[in-house]
Formats: structure tokens, sequence, C-alpha cells
DNA sequence: ATAGACCCTAGACCTAGGTCCAGGGTCAAG
DNA sequence: CTTGACCCTGGACCTAGGTCTAGGGTCTAT
């Protein structure tokens, strides 16, 4: 056995079978060796790079983020501050994420307060301040 | 004149045209009158209609919230309540987002701060973190 | 009367990250 | 030898919220 099937890849990686195709076309993964019959084969390490690509997407990395960083791996002119500097890009735009869903919660708990817990819907704070007036701020 | 063009209604509520029309084919706002040359007339409160759309997406609903919302504000028998749960239930998802976008951050920044400025990249914590040996929690 | 600005419809296209399907080949077990 | 589990490709489909195009009709000003 030269490599792995793609079905014992999935497998082991925890992902569909179309999934390590879709990879391969986006090229996050290389493309492996075929055999005979056109089957791919794939090295043993295959599993560990879906693995990082899936451990890197929980940390809010894209497919096409996760490319670079895996190409920064393999760079050889590439530095430890490198992907330091993509990490912490990705804080910054993580934290613009988190205050713009702050703002919003502030803004609903705001409205949802002034709210009477059983007023006619005419009389509702949230309509009014969604139905024109003025910007919920 | 019995009512407003589309692209009146879209200038004056900062949408494209295409989006009114989207909106209606998703019901977010009313079918409007046609005139004899089926162009759409609209009734001057889309304007605000559409507005009151914009700001509920600008704090997170959904269109198809949205709609509820306005249904809501048409019902006979919905009281503010129902609104005001309507918007704690997307405080909560909100918070939901929130946190998983915190432990994002919170992982991304404690792996970087163990990153060497200027070492090669194959001692990088980061790739290591993310190339196996266990869970960046 | 004709240019340019509007309006109409149906349907394609876009992002992101896949998933699923049709139609066909391959391989191992019984 | 047949059955079932795999594998292959190309392309369609999905969500959400639109945007754009083609091909046509209408309206207003010059
Ligand atoms: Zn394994
Ligand atoms: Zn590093
Ligand atoms: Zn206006
Ligand atoms: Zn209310």
């Amino acid at each position: 056995m030269v490599g792995l099937t793609i079905g014992k890849v999935a497998e082991h990686a925890g992902v569909n079978v179309d999934t390590l195709r879709y990879y391969e076309r986006q090229d996050v993964i290389g493309k492996p060796l075929r055999n005979g019959s056109n089957y791919r084969l794939y090295p043993e390490d295959t599993i560990r790079r879906v693995r990082f690509v899936k451990r890197a997407q929980e940390l809010g990395f894209s497919l096409a983020e996760i490319k670079e960083l895996l190409e920064l791996r393999v760079s050889k002119n590439a530095s430890c501050a490198n992907v330091r500097d993509q990490a912490l890009a990705k804080v910054d735009s993580l934290n613009e994420k988190i205050r713009s869903l702050q703002s919003m919660r502030r803004a609903l708990v705001k409205l949802a307060n002034e709210c009477s817990d059983d007023g006619p819907v005419g009389d509702c704070p949230i309509l009014d301040a969604l139905d024109e007036k003025g910007r919920v701020r």
C-alpha cells in the first residue's frame, strides 16, 4: 500500500470525501498520486493536514487564509513573525466583529428594557424605534 | 400621482431597486399597486418600512425574522411582550456568537504571545498548535 | 421623432464552504 | 458471477441577501 484512499483519509480526518476533493480543487491540500485505477492515494500526513485546516477554521480562519498559513509553513524564508502577524491580523478582525455584535446587543437590550410587559403592540418601543424616529444607538 | 415609482422609493430608502423587488418576492414588503403600464406604485410609507428593515438588519435580524416582527406589528392580538421576546431571543443568539468569537480570540492571542519574534517558522508555536498535538482551547 | 432615463420580467450570478447526484468504473467476498 | 462498497468526473444544489443581464416596453425632453 503506497497511500491512503480518499475514504480512509476522510474517515480518519472526520470529513466528507467530497470535502477532500473540494480542498484539492481549492488548493488547500496538494494533488495526491493516483493508482492504476485513477484512485487518489494520499500520503499519511494528509490526515494531519486536514485536521490542521479544521482547527484553523475553528479559530476563524477562512480557507484562503489557511492556504497562506500552509504556504508560510513550507516557505524557506518565512519567519515565526510572519505567522504571528497573520494571527494578530485575525485578532483585529475578530475584535471588529465582536464590537459590532456587542453594539447590536446593547441596542436590543436597551429597547427590550423599555418594553412594557403587556401593553398593546401599538405602543411597543422596539417597533417604534425600528419604525423611524431616529437611529437605535 | 397615486404612489411612488420603484426608483423613488429606492432613492429615498437608500437601497437598490432590485432590492425592493427582492423584498417583494420574499414577502418582506407587500405587493404594490400597478399603474396602466404595469409600473409599481408604492404608498408613501413604504420608504419607512424599508428603513425599518434596514435598521433591523443592523441589529442582526434576518429578513425572515424581520418579516415576523412586521407581522406582529399588524397582528391584532400581539402584545408588546411578544416583540420583546423576539428581541431577547436575538440577544441570546448574539451572546452565543460573541462568546464563540471571544474564545477564538483568546486562543489566538495566547498563541501569538508564545510566538518568538524572529525564529524560523519551523519552531512557530502557532503552526505547531494547529498542526496536531491537541486542541487549541 | 428620437435619445436617454425609467420601468418590466425571468433568470443567471456572486460569496463560502461545502454536499449531493448521475452515470460509470473497480474491487473484494461469497 | 454477482453483489455491495468504494472510487471517478462534471455539474447541480444549498444558504442569505442581494446584484446584474438580456430583451423588451414607457416616459419625458428636445
Ligand atoms: Zn486515525
Ligand atoms: Zn510563530
Ligand atoms: Zn426621502
Ligand atoms: Zn414592546
